[in-house]
RNA sequence: GGAGGAAUGGCCGAGUGGUUGAAGGCGGCGGUCUUGAAAACCGCAAGGCUCGCAAGGGUCUCGGGGGUUCGAAUCCCUCUUCCUCCGCCA
């Protein structure tokens, strides 16, 4: 949600930087129900005004032992005249409310203008692909051929889009679990949290999926609950309503929890292997910072899903998202793109976004700043990036690391956590 | 699931219809004192909306929403959360 009075005084600024984003039509909805809902505000106060005076000198009179019927008659009119004032008034609250949640956050002054991936630009790269001296599988073949993903059990069992993780599958999913929040807890600094995986519609609010994409999440029936579709919807909304310390900022938190997406609209997209699953797992980057130091907490954010990659040895790029790409709630988005040669694609695995205060006023989370005495509560700025998607890091050491043989070969980084350093041919851990 | 109790400012905690936006304490900030600090003492501090160039007004907010009343933190309804007891359960 963006500020009322920011969006009043720099209309046509907003309007020009919201252009890829939005329909021009809800802008102008906003100035005409933001004008519509102060004057109805001033002339709702002014009565209450009235009321409030004729009521104290009634007390006063009562007190004196005098005759005030002539003013609670008076008193009487006022407050039903406050009545139909204080409904428009609701009214147009929500109108407002409505309106203002409609519109996207406006673009950081660094992100490209353009109205989708076209206008992406890439910042780097990082590893070279690798060459192979056969034709490398995509994971579904290979990962099937291993016994150690098992996607028909998974039809039977709910239906399309979801995996089983069998054997040393199951294993490596664990230990990439472990290796991700181990680095980012013990090395960036990160607090470990493990959320509840449901989440209510406020929360939801909180961070940008509600009201407009409900379509992409599962509701609980009969409950104002639904699946979590990433950990940022807990970890941001910990502390919605609170006020937080100066001194507490910047907090980082980390956490691993499945992610439950509906994917409605997606059909016909990555319909094979584990791309795009109803259920995946992931380690999930949270950050509260203030506002002077959010862009450079984004750039630790997004190094710190890097040194996963890199630690990793995946080859990556790293793609800043121009304004018409970029997620509804996001002022500033950094995609890290895995490379894949058994699809011979690079392909999104960690999206690191500044949301600058938009999703603080959603749901409220704000800071007191210390310095020189007691400081006003504002609005943190929060940022959340994967550190990493489990499933698409669990392909691509698939897919980067396949011998001839049919064999996998396990990055060194997580030959601890597996007490292994390959998946040998029959997909038992040796 | 059943029966009771509770929800007040950063925290604790008074307050059952009329200068109570809210006593008192703790914590915070500023000052006096001190070489410095502590202690003591003095003082300053809620948030939202709105009007105004500003100074400064107005208004709303005592878990959320609604109601009664001239007037509600205080009375009524409802929802949410927490606590105690019972039931069920990993």
């Amino acid at each position: 949600m963006l500020d009322r009075a920011y969006l009043r005084q720099h209309f046509d600024e907003a309007k020009a930087r919201l252009e890829d984003r939005v329909d021009i039509g809800v802008l102008e909805q906003f100035a005409e129900t933001d004008a519509r809902r102060r004057a109805a505000v001033t002339e709702m106060q002014a009565l209450q005004g009235q009321r409030n005076e004729l009521s104290a000198r009634v007390a006063k009179a009562k007190r004196a032992g005098e005759d005030a019927s002539a003013m609670v008659a008076q008193s009487r009119q006022v407050h039903a005249q406050i009545g139909q004032c204080e409904a428009s008034v609701h009214e147009l609250d929500e109108a407002m409310n409505s309106v203002l949640s409609q519109i996207p956050n406006v673009p950081h002054e660094s992100v490209p203008a353009g109205a989708d991936e076209s206008a992406n630009r890439e910042v780097c790269r990082w590893g070279e692909p690798g060459e192979f001296a056969f034709e490398p599988k995509p994971h579904w073949d290979l990962g099937v051929q291993l016994g150690i993903v098992d996607f028909e059990r998974a039809a039977k069992l709910v239906g399309s889009r979801f995996a089983v993780y069998c054997d040393a599958g199951a294993k490596l999913e664990r230990a990439l679990m472990n290796f991700m929040l181990d680095v980012h807890t013990s090395e960036h600094g990160y607090r470990e949290i493990l959320p509840p995986f449901i989440a209510n519609s406020r929360s939801l609010f909180g961070t940008g999926q509600l009201p407009k994409f409900s379509h992409d999440l599962f509701k609980l029936e009969r409950t104002d609950y639904w699946l979590v579709p990433t950990a940022e919807v807990p970890l941001t909304n910990l502390y919605a309503g609170e006020t937080l310390a100066h001194d507490d900022l910047p907090m980082s938190l980390t956490a691993f929890t499945p992610c439950f997406r509906s994917e409605a609209g997606s059909y016909g997209r990555d319909v094979r292997g584990i791309i795009r699953q109803h259920q995946f797992q992931k380690v999930e980057l949270v950050k509260f910072a203030s506002p002077e130091t959010s862009y450079s907490e984004l750039e630790r954010l997004t190094a710190d899903a890097e040194d996963i990659l890199q630690r990793l040895g995946l080859p990556y790029r790293k793609v800043l998202l121009s304004s018409g790409d970029m997620g509804f709630s996001a002022a500033k988005t950094y995609d890290l793109e895995v490379w894949l040669p058994g699809l011979g694609e690079y392909k999104e695995i960690s999206s690191c976004s500044n949301f600058e205060a938009f999703q603080a006023r959603r749901a409220r989370i704000r800071f007191r700043s210390t310095e020189g005495g007691r400081g006003k509560p504002e609005f943190v700025h929060t940022l959340n990036g994967s550190g990493l998607a489990i499933g698409r890091t669990w392909l691509a050491i698939l897919e980067n690391y396949q011998q001839a043989d049919g064999s996998v070969v396990m990055p060194e980084a997580l030959h601890g956590y597996l007490n292994a350093e390959r998946i040998d041919p029959k997909g038992e851990l040796g």
